[in-house]
DNA sequence: GATGAATGAGGCTTCATTCAT
DNA sequence: CATGAATGAAGCCTCATTCAT
């Protein structure tokens, strides 16, 4: 799922580097730009939500705004980025919860995690909040591995029965909206993991 | 065309106009257009986000830009009013929650009933979402009795002793994020309530 | 020259007084009306200079809009109805003049004259300011009358033989425009009528 | 088309580039963009007066409204800019006129030069006529040293001691609004050099 | 490649004028 | 006839995107 070119990536060797006389970082340099457009982009997003303008944004990377449309196309694909990169990060989350032997307690692990990282990242929330409008990403956060945990969890009685996955999806949507107005994540995620329990008769 | 129907008309038209002892009220298409605007406002938000133009809300309403502008100086005034007007149900709701006994019955109905309003009106559902960004009047929702509502269910402990007013605000506006996202408001409403009720140790 | 229906004309009969059960001083009323608005009018361009909005004017004179246009089928020809009354005034005044014995006695009594008309009615003075965008009706200010009493005094040598009839129109422009800043209208009127004296060879 | 002349480039593109010592300042044709932008405004206040669309301007100036805006982030502030450099000429004028000797040549010669850069400037004249509802800038246009220079001519006897700085202001406005109808501004000048001259005595 | 100036479609708002009541 | 609500063309300004330097 992680389409995003990793910078890390190595060589992307030089074409002929016996010409060259110096050794050109350049890919560097530029994978160095694009990582700036997207915290700055963050940041930005975070401060002033999604109508934060092109300029903004660049001013904060400290570039110009053509390099900002060199690494992105378009406004939309750059807050699709950010969205993705997200998700990418949830499907790892996921993967660590999956490891865990409980599925109660990988659950719930997923949730107060999946809000803290909310929490640390106020521009994503905005962008979740905003993006009903335009088409929201979170609507796919949940790959297999997700639906995965959230079955087993279901199948262990930690969540209610007619929880669909689409409805987490929702209240995930609803999580960082609330998130977004205060960053109490703790109370909101407890909140959850209690009010999706399956309602278990009090002996 | 739900045209937020008129209190004081208790049917349709008043069949005989000689029994209406009152000179017609002549304005009656003006204030009918300002009815027709705020829903066809309200529709428009609820299909487009708060970033509909006005002429569209003004095609929706069958009248031209400019009664829009007679009626709301802004697009901003617009969106207030409406927002407004929510809050105001809020009240009254909260009012007639605040006639019943149980504290804690009182609370549940509150909320069942803030998220059947919210699921039917998915225009304000928007704004509410959109709103962070401009100053979000549902930090304001809560006026006194809505604060009591809150204050006699913490005490009766039927919600946790930790959540603050701010809380809940917070998470009406979760809520509203939520059910914008999907109208299934029941399963979200019993979520909040059981999840904000205090940890009772289970005997 | 005088187009504007005297208000104060006696009958304009009432078709049928025999039907009519109360006399109606419909006509009186309707005077009434437009005098009103033509003082507003003045009243208002006094205060906010040429821009003022047709509902300002209309507020003015404690009528509606419907009314304005009733009378005058364009704002333009409001102004122009304001404009001609005071040319209108202007030739009454040139009369006066004329009838002067000394051609340079009444050529200074014109220029102090206007000036202090001028500054008495600032609405006035703004039209003439503002009006070259438009057409400025002061050019046709000087009707046969008017360049008598200059022509007089150019032949008794009380103004310069080189003005012309144009340079003096251009002049009460500017002379409006001055007024228009500062009431202190007989300075400038002095200082025209000195300023445009034939050079007289000092003995 | 008229280009206020850029001081530092004598003539017109420096022939040898090689020559040309200085990297090239690249922001050249934003540079001309801006004083294109000025001259084509001035061109369209001149002919239709403060009413003109940004759009016109834009046209005229070969340019996108956009970078209109660039240059100038409101209609008002290019109007401000185009008075504020009128007055700055104004200013370099009084220097001059203050380095020669006689006080009443000196006032003689300002307020020629004065006339004959309104007729050279007719957009400027409009501006001024038109400027009163705004806020009028040639209000401000008598700095330090032009009130010099009318003091001097007032002690020297070449005014009047009655004329106030303010009422010279005024009178400055009506001097432009007449030369705004005619450009016969020599004998608008000759008149209030004449005018405003203290009352001699004719021994 | 990077920069930021230029572009221009499109949004909000105003206001002269029309028209139903 | 008076009223004032409705109309909508037109103006100012914004901002995502392009392109010359």
């Amino acid at each position: 799922m992680t389409t995003t070119a990793d910078p890390r990536t190595p060589g992307g060797k030089t074409l002929s580097p016996v010409l060259a006389g110096a050794p050109r970082p350049m890919r560097g340099d530029a994978a160095r730009n694009r990582a700036r457009v997207l915290d700055a982009a963050r940041a930005a997003f975070s401060e002033d939500g999604a109508d934060v303008q092109m300029e903004q944004i660049a001013r904060r990377a400290g570039v110009g705004v053509g390099t900002l449309y060199r690494n992105f196309p378009t406004k939309q694909a750059l807050i699709d980025e950010l969205a993705q990169r997200w998700i990418d990060e949830r499907v790892e989350i996921a993967d660590e919860a999956l490891a865990m032997p409980d599925p109660a307690e990988a659950f719930g692990w997923f949730v107060r995690r999946t809000a803290e990282d909310m929490a640390g990242d106020s521009g994503l929330c905005h962008l979740f909040s905003d993006y009903p409008d335009n088409g929201c990403p979170i609507e796919s956060i949940l790959g297999e591995r997700t639906e995965q945990l959230l079955a087993r969890a279901r199948d262990a009685g930690a969540v209610r029965a007619d929880l669909s996955v689409s409805d987490f999806q929702a209240i995930l949507g609803g999580l960082s909206a609330a998130i977004a107005r205060t960053e109490k994540w703790e109370l909101f995620a407890e909140m959850l993991i209690t009010g999706l329990r399956a309602p278990t008769p009090c002996p």
